[in-house]
DNA sequence: CCAATATATGAACACGTGTTCAAGTGAACA
DNA sequence: TGTTCACTTGAACACGTGTTCATATATTGG
């Protein structure tokens, strides 16, 4: 494993580290959408989901299409959307210990 | 998609957002491994990986179990295991945009 | 061209967190 | 039993980053 894939990879984990991002990626998991209704769908300032959204893009989280004055925003590719699952997958599971 | 379930996403995928802790969840992913050798393998002070494991079974992504004198680590499931792979793939995808 | 809507960007603040150094457990073997 | 090896824990420092407020860019309609 080089060092500089652990970086890379780390940098996206990065990217959904934070829950605000986490909420704007799944909120356009199913579907494109653009800023303000996601902003509006999650009670989010315009500014934020749109900074937000510059990060996710920039580490290719998300896409972005322009369709007349809005700019749509849908998961990058397959591979995000099955890392988003496995580990809700995983979060869902209980957490209890076998009582002994 | 509740909120808490976000919340505790995003934690999740925080403790795979540090390059150490990363390196050190694929340190343990084929076979478990000693918080020694691990230090060790990846030149880090056993101090700090103690730091890191710590987190990481906190967050249920490693679990440990004593040998004797040592403890080994290892992957919790089989959903981090696809995750890593699946992350990795996406970051190894070339990044070239289509020429126009 | 001007107004209006939709999105993007910049600066600045507040806060969490990775790392180190030092000291504390705990199991094993003589 | 006491010494040594393997790991854990605690405190403290330095640094990155999410958020807000204000301002800028872009696209459509009149």
């Amino acid at each position: 494993m080089p060092p500089e894939t652990t970086q890379l990879l780390s940098e996206t984990f990065k990217l959904l580290a934070d829950p605000t991002r986490l909420a704007i990626v799944f909120a356009c998991k199913e579907a494109p959408r653009p800023v303000g209704e996601i902003a509006g769908a999650l009670d989010l300032s315009q500014s934020l989901v749109s900074h937000h959204l510059r990060l996710l893009r920039a580490g290719r989280l998300v896409a972005a299409e322009r369709h007349g004055k809005h700019v749509l925003y849908r998961l990058n590719d397959a591979h995000i959307a099955r890392v988003l699952t496995d580990m809700a997958e995983h979060v869902a599971e209980d957490h209890e210990e076998p009582h002994p």
